[in-house]
DNA sequence: TTTGTTAGTACACCTTACGAACAAACCCTA
DNA sequence: TAGGGTTTGTTCGTAAGGTGTACTAACAAA
């Protein structure tokens, strides 16, 4: 158990010099923001609300102007109040459009062409039939080039959320299912579109999906059900990535002390063994079959959850789980069971905040989180 | 289950305004860095590691040594090498001391004189004599006290590890042995001293300690086992506080599903009742006493903080724990046992390059945290 | 018409870091 | 011993970023 068992890649120190021109960059990130957040903003609003000077702002502005991304709306109506009536100002929200894309389907890779706001434009999908290793990556062009094509602004980033371990660099390091060992698919995206592209794993982008577009604060872990079991954990704001590149990957954790099923690892009683969808669909449909309720199904998988998670959510001081997928599975008896688990097993401190919900997301949530990585690389928006 | 049920306090947005003011700051901070790890470089060296101008470093250096926090230790020498002979620099490391302090002991505050580098010049005590609320805090300051007036250079700041809960700005939210609620610790101690002040959670305090003087990495979790199990964790090199401040508050998480001990919280099976110290000594009396080994109990103890920590180092991806608390009672079977049992629980990948180890800083670990949290603070030396 | 308020801009100034150029101090070689 | 090369650290001037002050523009209320 020594740390250097493992030839991974080892994540840089950050620490590095500070130039003006980086702070000057915050501040035009954090004036976008604001702006993103709530259009219809004067100079003197935004001034307030960043507490930079109107001076700033208004060179600020300027700029952005300059290359497009900000227009002005006219003179603020309205209310009756004395003084010079404000210039109103947004995002030109229809400026650029954003492809994501999103491998962590079954048997399929689904992709969109997305407003700045998040909205779905246009949705692709193709078919993966069986591929691996470059034929997969193939189909993630293909899909990518169709998304491009049917762009009617500039594109100003291509999105990714791949299943398996990906580095900073976007680099999938592993995805057994995509048969990718170390497939540097953000390099090669932006070099074959000639844009920025980011990839990173399909539970990181949903969670940052939750973030900017389900309403969610900063401290949040997104469970995401499929055929494997994973998540994406958002703390103080950011995403936690782990030392190698593999925080969030719980479906191999094993759960209960009672051995379990056996798992395709080779261990028993691993999360994935209750809650993936293939294993918990099987027994399902065995129960209707032959005649048994279904419900206790349901209700050990949220079990075995919470017995998961309240560990977890007890050191990190979680306010926050949202579950992503099928909702005929996941909300209900199976929640419902979950938060009960959780509400035993930890503290009142921890569990009296707690909210545990489904996303509100759906399908789409991690090509919206594949999209929210653009905007915040691009404009540090998020 | 709703956020709002807890009256606690809100984070704030961190994302601010970013002026050269802060630059500046934060470059003073690199170098101060690069100095306090490395002593005896010169300029161009700083300006080689740091990727800063040497004219620049040497305009920060010349500020630093008018703050007489750098001097000159004269030319370099030994290697006969051409150009002008380098003017090597250090911290002038005698110009401060540190007072740290650590509430978490049993009936007793510890607390010591420190040097820059973490040395513990003098070391004081005050027993606690069932002292608690204000009578609690009078000891504190007494202590405090006594450890400012031995310090025979300008003290640097004081800081606090405290058992329970405590805010951003040092206020002790809960600390039920010390019958402390919403206790202004910093700001009163900072008052009355005239002195900058830093009050943490003691596993916060602790796991500072371990990077700062322990030599591990920036992503770590400290394990502190005593009359109560917390821990304190650090990730890309920050602490996690979690969303009301209680992160690693691990003690009253349930651990198997056998019912187990009862717990002072109410709950059967909590972590606390496998491992605190009190529990542990008296099942290891009574094993002695009866003649049966206690081994097992210790194997046991260990069982059990491997499956409550295998759902948090899968989540976080974590690559190094270390315990802290009696080596008598933690460093054997018990840790053995829980490597053994996080071996069993979580995928290769992630156990495979997991340490688990007991700190080597002792007793000291969190006077020691208090004094890397002060010189975190005043100086942005970690 | 006067007064007071708000929005946005012009201008001078401060801070910060940089690049160019240079002197000092050393090595090595002819 | 003289000179070329190298490294260190400083001086000088410049560019970028942000602020404070003072200004104009535009409005409401009296």
């Amino acid at each position: 158990m020594t740390r250097e068992s493992f030839a991974g890649i080892r994540q840089l120190r950050p620490s590095r010099k500070l130039l003006p021109e980086h702070a000057r960059g915050h501040n035009r990130s954090l004036v976008l923001q604001t702006l993103y957040r709530a259009s219809g903003k004067s100079r003197a609003d935004l001034a307030r609300d960043t507490g930079l000077t109107r001076v700033t702002i208004s060179d600020l502005i300027a700029e952005l102007m300059l290359e497009g991304l900000v227009i002005e709306l006219g003179q603020r109506e309205g209310e009756a109040r004395p003084g010079k009536p404000a210039t109103l100002l947004d995002l030109k929200r229809d400026a650029f459009q954003i492809v994501g894309i999103d491998l962590s389907a079954f048997e399929i890779f689904r992709g969109a062409l997305l407003s700045v706001d998040g909205e779905v434009l246009h949705s692709a999908e193709i078919p993966l039939a069986g591929s691996t290793g470059a034929d997969a990556t193939a189909k993630v062009f293909a899909l990518a080039e169709e998304l491009v094509a049917a762009a009617t602004s500039p594109v100003l980033g291509i999105g990714v959320g791949s299943p398996g371990v990906v580095a900073l660099d976007g680099t999938v390091l592993g995805a057994p299912n995509l048969g990718w060992r170390h497939e540097p698919l953000q390099t090669a995206l932006s070099a074959h579109f000639d844009l920025p592209a980011v990839v990173a794993n399909d539970a990181n982008a949903a969670v940052l999906a939750e973030h900017s577009f389900g309403g969610s604060e900063g401290d949040l872990m997104l469970v995401k059900v499929g055929h494997g079991v994973g998540a994406g954990l958002l703390l103080g704001g950011s995403l936690l990535h782990g030392s190698r590149f593999a925080a969030g990957e719980l479906g191999h954790v094993v759960v209960g002390t009672h051995g379990g099923p056996l798992c395709v690892c080779g261990k028993h009683g691993c999360l994935e063994t209750w809650l993936a969808t293939p294993r918990l669909d099987a027994a399902l449909a065995e129960a209707r079959s032959s005649g048994t309720p279904t419900e206790p199904i349901l209700t050990e998988a949220g079990r075995h959850l919470g017995i998961a998670l309240a560990p977890v959510i007890a050191a990190l001081n979680l306010p926050e789980i949202v579950l992503s997928g099928p909702r005929e599975l996941l909300d209900g008896a199976l929640t419902d069971a979950a938060v009960d688990t959780l509400r035993n097993r930890t503290m009142a401190e921890i569990h009296g905040e707690l909210s545990v919900r489904m996303t509100t997301l759906g399908e789409d949530i991690v090509v919206r989180g594949a999209a929210a990585m653009v905007l915040s690389k691009q404009l540090g928006v998020s």
